[in-house]
RNA sequence: GGGCCGUUAGCUUAGCUGGUAGAGCAGGGGACUCUUAAUCCCAAGGUCCAGGGUUCGAAUCCCUGACGGCCCA
């Protein structure tokens, strides 16, 4: 019941009655009050006047926010005021008001959301403020805020209660503004690109495009189940079959698996592909876009994360799953990495639970996440990935147990992963009837077979590369956040009774 | 799913080997026309997460559960 328990305290019946008070003199909750600017834009403009320039100003403004603190005296008070711009300061004299303004602004509280019209000036302290010349209470607060010195460190409240969290937090406020910012420049960049932005189904009959467990539901008047989509990739690939060559969505995938740091079952994908490009192409992008995201975030290339520093400006490194994982694990040889005894024995022996359907590519990617992963701090993309691990990639011209495929990795995290896609109908079936036999043996991470899809290949889809990138764990790197909740304004949290 | 840690006033927290809960902020009353963690005086505020157990006595020790955090799978 978390803080509906809390219902009961003086504070809240003191100010019950204030508020009946108010209902008392006439709409104790107007919306007859209008600003006329931001806190931030008076800053913005007033900030470089000195005091004496600022004493010919007579200009009227009117703000409204949240009242966040208050320094009452006996005729005159100072207090702050936060709106979605920032703070000013307020300067209320008695003698400046009309009638009993001064006495009624003296009963408000923190918290409560106000209405003020005044002049700027300086005070002796050289702070700008809003002389008030009348000052209205617009909504009553009833609920105190968090203390105004520690503000809110209860992990808990600050996530089941986001509000309170962003009417404290000048940092959390500014994380969910990057993460807008972030956003709103992807899609300004790829539309600058010419890729179209568009929506697939997030209710599909058939979960594709990844490996995952997928949530069900169901529709009633249609009486089937559905899953909420794990990835919008083979509804995307349609529309390249249909000839939207450029194309991209950015929206929820939900996964059914654990939380943790860097995992919530719903979050925000990027996934966008490309005709007539490979994979090397998308990596290429994906350079080029990162830099000038931590541009635009940030104002240089440079990006501080954890105590670590990454030159978004430099060239991503790249390099192959296999020389990675030996580049990691001096004591293999690259003769261990192809012998699928000797992979089982060196996997075991090193802690990972060796499935009897694993084979050769399954295992290595298994060790490259277990020994390597974690350690690949500055940007790098990993190429060359097993195909029995890459059921939707192309095959690599020359070694066809390879698929045209890249990871990019920061900050030992997946941030990305794309390829050329498998534009031939008949090798997607056949990858798709290994994975629907590994289904049924008991993988439930193993995808459907999806002959509608495979219908749509056959019709002829272009060559094509494709990229999806994790929208949440950019916004991490990009805020210099530790946790995947910090990022996403709800996070996933057990319901409370 | 496993391990460790946490939960005390609205918020931030103190509370040692068990002896009946203390502060700061917020709030209440009073003073104060340039304060900014405003200041000064006074008074008030607690289901110590929940349930069970040990004990003359439990916020404190033990068990179970809830929720959260971190680590691991």
């Amino acid at each position: 019941m978390i803080a509906m328990t809390k219902d009961d305290n003086d504070i809240i019946r003191q100010r019950r009655a204030q508020l009946q008070a108010l209902r008392e003199r006439g709409n104790a909750y107007p919306n007859d009050f209008r600003r006329n600017i931001l806190a931030q834009e008076l800053h913005t403009r007033y900030g470089d006047k000195d005091k004496e320039q600022l004493e010919t100003e007579t200009e009227k403004f009117s703000l409204a926010g949240r009242m966040m603190s208050r320094r009452v005296m006996g005729k005159a008070s100072f207090a702050h005021i936060q709106d979605m711009s920032g703070r000013i300061q307020l300067f209320i004299r008695r003698d400046d008001l009309a009638d009993d303004s001064y006495a009624q602004f003296r009963k408000w509280d923190i918290g409560d959301l106000v209405g003020v019209t005044g002049s700027v000036f300086r005070t002796r302290t050289g702070e700008l403020s809003i002389q008030a010349d009348s000052i209205r209470l617009l909504a009553k607060s009833l609920r105190p805020l968090p203390e105004k010195f520690h503000g809110l460190s209860d992990q808990e409240i600050r996530y089941r209660q986001r509000y309170l969290d962003l009417i404290t937090s000048a940092t959390t406020r500014q994380t969910f503004q990057i993460r807008t910012r972030v956003i709103n420049h992807i899609r300004a960049y790829l539309t600058g690109c010419g890729f179209l932005e568009v929506e697939t189904p997030m209710m599909q009959a058939i979960p594709g495009g990844a490996a995952a467990r997928p949530f069900i539901t169901h529709h009633n008047s249609l009486d089937m189940d559905l899953y909420l989509r794990i990835a919008p990739e083979l509804y995307l690939k349609r529309l390249v079959v249909g000839g939207f060559e450029k194309v991209f969505e950015i929206n929820r995938n939900f996964r059914n698996e654990g939380l943790s740091l860097q995992h919530n079952p719903e979050f925000t994908m990027l996934e966008f592909y490309w005709a007539y490009a490979g994979y090397e192409d998308m990596m290429s992008l994906t350079e080029t876009l990162f830099r000038s995201l931590a541009v635009e975030v940030q104002g240089d290339t440079i990006v501080e994360y954890q105590g670590e520093t990454y030159d978004f400006g430099m060239e991503f490194r790249r390099l192959t799953l296999r020389d990675a994982v030996l580049a990691h694990n001096p004591e293999l040889s690259a003769g261990d990495l192809d012998d699928l005894d000797r992979l089982r024995n060196i996997a075991a022996g090193k802690g990972i639970e060796v499935k009897d359907s694993y084979g050769a590519g399954k295992l290595q990617v298994e060790l490259f996440e277990k020994t390597v992963e974690a350690q690949l701090k500055q940007p790098t993309f990993i190429t060359a990935y097993p195909v029995e691990v890459s059921p939707l990639s192309r095959r690599n011209e020359a070694q066809p147990d390879i698929a045209d495929r890249f990871e990019l990795f920061i900050g030992g995290r997946e941030i990305a992963n794309g390829f050329s896609e498998l534009n031939d109908p008949d090798d997607q079936a056949e990858r798709f009837r290994i994975q629907a036999e590994g289904k049924a043996s008991g993988d439930e991470e193993a995808m459907h077979y999806d002959a509608d899809y495979v219908t749509a290949l056959e019709y002829g889809m272009p060559p094509t590369a494709g990229e999806g990138i994790g929208i949440d764990r950019l916004v991490m790197l990009l805020t210099d956040t530790a946790s995947i909740r910090d990022v996403i304004l709800f996070p996933q949290l057990r319901t409370k009774e």
